[in-house]
DNA sequence: CGTTGGATTGAGTTATCTCAATAGAAGTGG
DNA sequence: CCACTTCTATTGAGATAACTCAATCCAACG
């Protein structure tokens, strides 16, 4: 696996130097800085795949980090169905977008290969701090931003992209944010299983799998192992992530709705 | 139509107290706090349905308050897909969120009858504000959060929801979003036209219109004119727009996607 | 080496889309 | 005030992408 011995302490050495979110580092630790110290503390979590770090509903007393593996943050119905809204990968800070101290979302550990490690700290602390210093009080504003931002952009790929589309998307976003470890150029390793892919593009694991299957018989991908991805063909990807083939001459200008046609076939 | 005459000057009355987002004030006018100047200022823009407010991509130099009508906030793929975002109904602010000073979504004039009016002001001079008031930067980032949230909710309808499902909660929203004018308790109008609802709900105007009726037929709403909406069982709404009915005895404590089934049929 | 849980593959079903036609409002100009 | 155009909404029939159910495969693990 990727995330243990060398591979996740040099992860845990880049997360002590700053957190980041999407990388923006939270909190530069500068030597007599007022962040150091929140930066400095915190109590380190290990979890096994699945465990529950909190739970929508509950009061939010902490924020966390991720040092290793990968956290789901969900959305759950009460009839079993499950929407994956994000995934925090190592370097990413979550559980401070919270309204009213409520959490909005479930989060569990997923990395379904060895453990998941985050780095639990306390949300007072966070908020005394942004109310000292106005800066950082505008540094946590524009995560909450971005946050929004990307949110709009998952509206768009589950609300007018087919699974093609969505699959393709979601690989090259992986493949920007996860450190290609392995599997050489372009490569990388997915911390989830083909279920919470699913739930997190709205798809069945049956037909994330026969995507990535299609995607791998164009060319477009390898898949050296089980969770291994290589971006063989970044173009072809892109294409198939960022829309349907234009049709020809009676060009649509309004036709809001049209997922790729044809693509799995072949 | 409802938003002309005495209508229409209630609600630009309304917004003079306060600006309002979701039910809370923005910017509360107590005499002499330092909001009160900029409550006051600004200048009113009066579009006709379609007319573009700003586009994504664009600099960011206005934020808005919606007076009377609707705005749609959409995102645009180049090959003419279109998803709206978010609606923006009289009394809300928009147009605050930018990251980078950029715009990321696209703005139009969504009510099909009667005029949009729109107040825009600086944004510049709420920035301005934001950093002499700490209090105030606080009501913004929290504001964001609302936003976020309810993007959260909007993946899990689009993500895990059918078709009925989504109309329901949209139908539900909107009740509680727009102001009970015409059509008596439970009624409203509704500011913009099926493609707009369509492309709000990733669905095609066709299936918004097959499903509405069908919503008719089955006794949970009436549909007193083109753009009218009166609900007449709440409860029924909130059952299909909450999850698919529970299967019986074999439990799928994890099938995570199985969007309602059997619905529009009779 | 058998067991287990995730991943893949296959076959049939269906909710929603597409295409096409009709119906109804709203607006325009004589 | 009434034809005429135009836009929006509704309704119908057929196509299809994705789902469901079911079987098999494979890697990891005890």
């Amino acid at each position: 696996m990727a995330m243990d011995g060398e591979g996740m302490r040099e992860t845990a050495a880049r997360a002590a130097a700053g957190v980041r979110f999407s990388g923006t580092p939270l909190m530069a630790v500068r030597p007599g800085s007022a962040a150091a110290p929140a930066a400095g503390g915190g109590s380190p979590l290990s979890l096994t795949a699945g465990e529950m770090l909190y739970a929508e509903g509950e009061p939010a007393e902490h924020w966390y980090e991720v040092v290793a593996g990968a956290v789901r943050a969900c959305k759950l119905t009460p009839d079993g169905r499950r929407q994956v809204v994000e995934f925090h990968l190592p370097g990413d800070v979550f559980g401070l977008d919270e309204v009213d101290g409520v959490r909005g979302l479930t989060a569990e550990a997923a990395a379904a290969e060895g453990r998941t490690v985050v780095i639990r700290r306390c949300r007072r602390r966070l908020e005394s701090m942004a109310e000292a210093d106005p800066r950082f009080a505008r540094r946590l504003h524009e995560m909450a931003l971005r946050r929004l931002a990307r949110a709009h952009a998952r509206l768009v790929l589950l609300g007018r992209n087919g699974a093609v589309e969505r699959v393709a998307a979601f690989l090259l976003e992986m493949e920007t944010r996860m450190p290609r470890s392995d599997a050489g150029p372009g490569g990388f390793c997915l911390p989830m299983t083909r279920e919470d892919v699913a739930d997190h593009l709205a798809l069945t694991t049956e037909t994330v799998s026969r995507t990535l299957q299609m995607l791998k018989r164009r060319g477009a991908i390898a898949l050296p192992g089980l969770r291994l991805v290589r971006i063989l063909d970044r173009h072809l990807l892109q294409g198939l992530g960022e829309a349907a083939p234009l049709p020809a001459a009676p060009l649509p200008l309004r036709g809001a709705s049209a997922p790729g046609r044809r693509l799995l076939a072949a």
